[in-house]
DNA sequence: GTTACTTTCGGAACGTGTTCGGAAAGTCGG
DNA sequence: CCGACTTTCCGAACACGTTCCGAAAGTAAC
């Protein structure tokens, strides 16, 4: 049976280490020696504790890189936001973005991690700039919402993609899709021909968006608003 | 210097493994004791050879996981392709969608590999059926990759984001964002109250694809057809 | 002081992907 | 037959994330 509940302070051994000094400890060791030497022995290594302490303040790497992840979406500074409902979705999609792209390891986070905790505290703002747009456009907040997850879904595949193809580059054997491939085996591609370098390199994410956020007002708005589905 | 090729046969120690033996092998691991336990080392001595003997034939894990994931796409049965073009890019993607999602490590293989090799020789069929439609939609084909690319990039973020949320069930401090949080904080989104949850369990794919898709041709077509942007 | 309890810490160990260096086993030229 | 060369194989080792279990260090009750 537990023990009644110590009237002042705590019992136990006293701790040496915080998970804010392990967070801060963590960023100084990206910012010195890059994100690919955040490792759990180093870090603790870095703090001056065993290895194994650490887990008793985060739960796994994963968690790590979420609550650094956090932090720093936290710190973008948040995107002056246009009066038209559909810009204020572009200009606040676009700076998450550019901001997680612009980020070499928040690729790697997400793709450990995908979405859970990323928007715990820290990205709400984008949430909400795409919620207040819903009585505008004459959609439930239920369909704005699920305007938001889908750009959300758009974005982490875009940054996901775009940073693994240029992380792990084609080998011979194997080639990148959008670098190069035998086009004569796709007829209509035929056309294309030697257009496939440029195509690769180019940036589609900003007209992606403009496109997928019309279709989706377009689709919120037609489809039985005020209804839900 | 390096000698002359050989006049007939191979030189060297002959080879008791190839690539497609270790394929298949991984193939029976797989479903035999389920994807988790697909390691190098359990894979190896499957074959009855040494761990580091498949570093010959394939590069790494990454890479076996690829070639994997390559071999069960091309195994998928292509979609019946509807006449009309848009239905026919929302056939093809659903198809390809459908099957990534109904199998639990290729999230895992999009996780690590991304998109690389994916669609080396697979899933062409995809490309192609978008490909094929540019001009009945008065789109260069250039413009008709994008399209596909920027589908590509959604279908991939919402099949990781949504395996990872079923594979990682949020903890009680860090409350993941559609299962539930702190609605208050954003004020457009008290209106929607208890309906978190039914809105984390909801498949939004099909409705957001037919937006994307909609959003995408409209701009392509209307957007200096045949021009070069 | 002694005992009970609670909390924090960390060394040892496991399984992982991967690298390195050398051994094994063939063919080829003399 | 014999050395040179080439290709394949593999044991040892490394760094990694993580788990187990016991030691350390405090408070609370007696």
């Amino acid at each position: 049976m537990p023990r009644p509940p110590s009237p002042h302070g705590r019992t136990g051994r006293p701790r040496l280490t915080s998970r804010a000094q392990i967070l801060t400890a963590a960023r100084q060791l990206i910012d010195r020696d890059g994100w690919e030497k955040l490792t759990i022995r180093r870090l603790a290594a870095e703090i001056g504790v065993g290895a194994t302490t650490l887990y008793h303040h985060i739960r796994d790497k994963e968690d790590l890189l979420v609550l650094l992840l956090n932090h720093y979406v936290e710190q973008i500074e948040r995107p002056r936001l246009p009066s038209d409902p559909r810009d204020r979705i572009i200009a606040s999609a676009t700076a998450l973005h550019d901001a997680l792209a612009g980020w070499p390891w928040a690729a790697e986070v997400l793709t450990v991690d995908g979405f859970v905790g990323l928007l715990d505290e820290s990205a709400l703002w984008m949430v909400e700039a795409i919620v207040a747009g819903a009585d505008d456009y004459g959609c439930t907040p239920v369909q704005a919402v699920d305007v938001f997850r889908n750009i959300w879904y758009y974005t982490v595949g875009e940054i996901l993609v775009r940073a693994h193809s240029a992380r792990r580059p084609a080998d011979d054997e194997r080639l990148t899709f959008f670098s190069g491939f035998d086009a004569a085996q796709v007829p209509h591609l035929a056309a294309i021909g030697d257009q496939w370098p440029a195509l690769a390199a180019r940036d589609t994410y900003p007209q992606g968006l403009r496109a997928f956020v019309d279709g989706l007002l377009a689709q919120a708005t037609s489809a039985t608003p005020r209804g839900v589905a």
